[in-house]
DNA sequence: TTCTGTCAAGCGATC
DNA sequence: GATCGCTTGACAGAA
């Protein structure tokens, strides 16, 4: 069972993805981007395979406006060497990659120019995973659209326009239930008469649902048939609700007790499960430590390097808590380590605390600082002290610092991304 | 350096 | 008929 995350990598400047407006750009504009995110892929790859997270969302927005008719490079050729670059990379570490158009991607749309466009992107999603290289267990995920006060005439477009498409393109399709408009049941509908296979989203499962005597996993099981051989191993996605916001929105960051409820629920079934989460790669080393055996220290105390600094500045209290835990190596506490961690972050901004860690921090570099950086960083947290400059400024210039002094340690903390 | 409006695109809900 | 939320980060231009 793999575990992975959506698109997008925290903690580190060269995994930025780079956008561009089509309005402005000049062609060598998408060479840069392109070259950019294409780098960019390839360190979280690297970072994916180094802590073992085996399932990844690559984001549509790798190359910009992909499948629009004014993209003015020929992206396969000019990047086909570098995409099966990427590709060899994915295979040898043994990750499963996966796209996920967006709302945008209507294929049921009453308007022909929509459903044109919408084949067009799912084109342009195929050549790109062609061009890693990457057989049709890494799949497409798509919505089935919208539903036009007729569901069932809705459904039968969609039916029928998919039978126009490539067979390529239609070899990686998975639809997935939605948060409004199409039940799981719906999908399982349109897989009988398509055979597409259906990826199970839970929490929209949650939001969107009729009437059924059938649990959660009944519903993965039903799911789980309609993934063939070629398909690979059924995928779920897993979220959890952000409380602040309302209807759809995913959480900061996954609770990894209701994660554990959920996963020993699922008694063994062998299934990938993509967590939709704001916090990306943190919340999947997070469940992925704790769904295992028996988690090294060495991998705790790395995660530990990265969220101290972060830690600090919310609560200097939990930080020592989480020290103390740390010290028992023999029994690495995964999941009191998380907790204190998401009660630090759940705290308040409190100005006594952040100038206590902005200080620890500077450290780092107090002694090859000139008299001048010295003095703008005492100006800089005199300034935070009292209001007129904000934390993010004082965080700023002391990454900048970082960067300039080359302190690798610091330049990934997650201090700096938050 | 920091802040704010804007960005290719569709659909459905709300007024 | 017009506007907004979905979900999202970074660009572009202004302060």
């Amino acid at each position: 069972m793999a575990i992975g995350y959506a698109c997008v990598h925290i903690g580190s400047e060269a995994t930025k993805l780079s956008a561009l407006k089509l309005a402005t750009a000049t062609p060598d504009d998408f060479r840069r981007v392109i070259t950019q995110n294409l780098n960019a892929l390839r360190e979280m790859i690297r970072y994916n395979a180094d802590h073992d997270i085996r399932l990844f969302r690559i984001s549509s927005d790798s190359i910009p406006f992909g499948s629009h008719p004014a993209m003015p490079v020929d992206w396969q050729a000019e990047f086909g060497e570098a995409l099966s670059g990427i590709g060899e990379q994915i295979r040898q570490s043994g990750i499963r990659v996966s796209m996920h158009p967006g709302q945008y991607t209507v294929l049921n749309s009453k308007r022909p120019a929509v459903v044109a466009n919408a084949i067009a992107d799912l084109r342009y999603h195929n050549a790109f995973l062609d061009a890693l290289g990457c057989d049709t267990t890494h799949k497409i995920i798509i919505h089935i659209g919208g539903v036009y006060a007729d569901k069932p005439q809705a459904m039968k477009r969609f039916v029928e326009t998919l039978k126009g498409l490539d067979e390529r393109v239609r070899a990686r399709l998975v639809i997935e239930n939605d948060d409004t408009l199409y039940t799981v049941e719906d999908a399982l509908f349109i897989a009988g008469q398509t055979g597409l296979p259906v990826v199970f989203d839970i929490f929209h499962h949650l939001l969107n649902h009729a009437e059924s005597s059938l649990s959660p996993y009944d519903w993965i099981d039903r799911c789980a048939e309609t993934w063939g051989k070629k398909d690979g191993k059924p995928k779920i996605h897993y979220s959890q609700p952000n409380a602040k916001a309302r209807g759809g929105a995913h959480s900061d960051t996954i609770d990894v007790q209701e994660f554990l409820r959920f996963y020993n629920q699922l008694h063994q079934r062998d299934v990938d499960i993509m967590l939709e989460v704001k916090d990306k790669n943190l919340s999947a080393i997070k469940c992925i430590l704790a769904t295992m055996e028996k988690p090294p220290i060495r991998l705790l105390e790395a995660e530990w390097a990265r969220y101290k600094y972060l830690v600090l500045g919310q609560s200097a209290a939990i930080y020592q808590k989480i020290r103390t835990l740390l010290k028992n190596k023999a029994n690495p506490q995964v999941i009191p380590f998380y907790t204190y961690i998401d009660e630090a972050l759940a705290a308040e901004e409190n100005k006594g605390e952040q100038v206590n860690a902005a200080q620890h921090v500077w450290g780092y570099v107090s002694d090859v600082a000139s008299p001048a950086e010295t003095k703008q960083f005492q100006t800089l947290l005199k300034a935070y002290r009292d209001g007129s400059r904000s934390l993010k400024a004082v965080k700023g210039f002391l990454f900048r610092m970082a960067k300039q002094q080359n302190i690798g340690y610091l330049m990934e903390s997650l201090y700096f991304y938050r």
